[in-house]
RNA sequence: GUCCCGAUCGUCUAGAGGCCUAGGACAUCGCCCUUUCACGGCGGUAACAGGGGUUCGAAUCCCCUUGGGGACGCCA
């Protein structure tokens, strides 16, 4: 039984990174029918927040990365972890160390200065001396001595690191609290995590993570590495740096399944296939295709894919989706057409649904038409021209594109005129901007009233 | 500094020794379509990091160099 999990710290938003990562775990399982579970580690009492639990949790439903199991919280599950430290204990594969954290730095302080990498010597790792008064002991592990570890990541293939790399690292800090590579161990044990499938920066954790497993005496879960995601500088993707929050695109008006898309995308591939859906992905996932190398964010080709979206995206949910940042801004859509028909309208032009709000907004805000550029094609050549079709339009009884375009068709035909010559001055007066979908279906969703009202008002017709 | 991992167009990538005159996509450039802006159609520029091997044959296997990413916490 295939059986994933995603293990996010609620130190923050859902960002890109952990999102692809999420999503690599989630298709993992769903492709083999396995479980998908979500574990908050939330060890970090002093940056782990209820806000950002919400805010993954949120990503994550925005994404439709749904979760058979969870969330389970590490910090409810202490007991267990006191439970397996001491049985290490007992065991002799663990031990009680009274540095102080003063004592800790100076050690790696003196190890850096000296050209050496920083860790722990192991001073309390077999010492006889007696406890110091008055300081609380944090658990270490016995890490091997000599040797090596070697494991076949899924993604990466064989990877060696020698134990002598390591040291012997806390698994219990001195309030009970678990460490993060003790706290996945523990927990990827008992929830019988059969794919551990994480970010790359985790692979120098994966022997120590090992060694502990064996020494708990249980059967190791597969490991696989997905490498990270770079900004669009090239630049590591962190917190700090670019690393937007999947929430924010959704603010931006993008399409989850048009990120999905992409991230899927990023750093893994079905031969030549750009875009597929998320049932598609989840028919051709597989580890085998992942990337071994960190990939670039790019932000224009996610902007392609989520027009390509837009395009099929019905006009029903387009009309959804755009609602809230009319309602934001204060537009009544009640003094317009209806937004379904606008949606039609301009969404093969608009990238985004933030795109398609600016493509929209004419047909209910009652914009001024830009005056210098009206004067320039409201020649005296059009004016009458415009008079005459006012007076077409204002006859039409079943007004659509037919009906109207058929008068249109006739003024120009009555006036020698050619279609752009009326069809620009038509589109500043009616929409107060000279960038509009087609004169014929602008005309017939804007409205019979609307055309003649600002027609009069400004064609002085 | 030490250790780990990778390296194909600007970017994401296809590539499992001969199918490679290295394919696709985004971006970019040009042309066409056209009723503005877009959409769309057609075409172009553009890459196997460098050097050694192995082999009849290397983008593909091995070694070195270089540049890249990651890790080295009582963070995760």
């Amino acid at each position: 039984m295939v059986r994933t999990r995603f293990a996010p710290s609620p130190t923050g938003y859902l960002h890109i990174g952990g999102a692809r990562t999420a999503l690599f775990s989630w298709a993992y399982a769903r492709r083999h029918g396995g479980k998908f579970v979500l574990r908050i580690e939330d060890t970090d009492l002093e940056r782990s927040t209820q806000a950002s639990v919400q805010a993954i949790l949120d990503g994550m439903r925005w994404l439709g990365l749904d979760w058979d199991e969870g969330p389970l919280h590490q910090m409810r599950r202490l007991d267990r972890y006191r439970e397996i430290a001491e049985r290490l204990l007992r065991d002799g594969k663990a031990y009680r160390c009274y540095c102080t954290r003063e004592e800790l730095e100076q050690m790696r302080a003196g190890q850096r200065a000296r050209g050496e990498k920083p860790r722990y010597d192991g001073r309390w790792r077999d010492s006889k001396k007696a406890p110091p008064a008055g300081v609380a002991p944090v658990i270490r592990f016995k890490n091997p001595l000599d040797g090596e570890v070697t494991f076949n990541d899924l993604v990466k293939g064989p990877i060696t690191i020698s134990n002598a790399e390591l040291d012997d690292l806390v698994l219990l800090r001195e309030d009970g609290v678990p460490t993060y590579n003790f706290g996945v161990v523990v927990d990827d044990l008992d929830m019988n995590i059969s794919h551990v499938i994480r970010g790359d920066d985790h692979v120098n954790n994966t022997p120590r993570q090992i060694n502990i497993f064996a020494a708990l005496g249980v059967e190791l879960p597969k490991f696989a590495h997905v490498p990270m995601i770079l900004g669009a500088d090239g630049e590591r993707l962190s917190k700090r740096h670019g690393a937007v929050s999947v929430m924010q695109y959704a603010e931006d008006g993008y399409l989850p399944e048009a990120l999905v898309n992409y991230l899927a995308r990023l750093g893994w591939s079905h031969g030549d296939e750009e875009i597929f859906s998320k049932s598609q992905l989840v028919e051709w996932f597989d580890l085998a295709h992942v990337s071994r190398s960190p990939a670039q964010f790019d932000p224009e080709k996610l902007r392609w894919l989520n027009h390509e979206y837009m395009k099929k995206v019905s006009d029903a949910r387009l009309a959804e989706l755009m609602k809230p940042h009319f309602e934001q801004q204060g537009v009544r859509l009640t003094d317009g057409p209806a937004l379904e028909m606008v949606s039609n309208l301009i969404k093969s032009r608009s990238a985004t649904v933030v795109a398609g709000v600016v493509a929209a907004e004419p047909f209910y805000r009652n914009a001024e038409a830009p005056a210098e550029e009206l004067r320039k094609t409201l020649t005296d050549q059009v004016r009458p021209a415009l008079a005459d079709l006012t007076k077409r339009f204002a006859s039409i009884d079943d007004w659509n594109e037919a009906s109207v375009m058929g008068a249109l068709n006739a003024v120009l035909k009555e006036r020698s005129l050619k279609l752009p010559q009326l069809a620009m001055p038509l589109r500043l007066i009616v929409l107060g901007r000279a960038e509009t979908p087609n004169i014929g279906p602008t005309l017939a969703v804007a409205g019979k009233k609307r055309v003649l009202e600002r027609l009069r008002r400004y064609a002085g017709a």
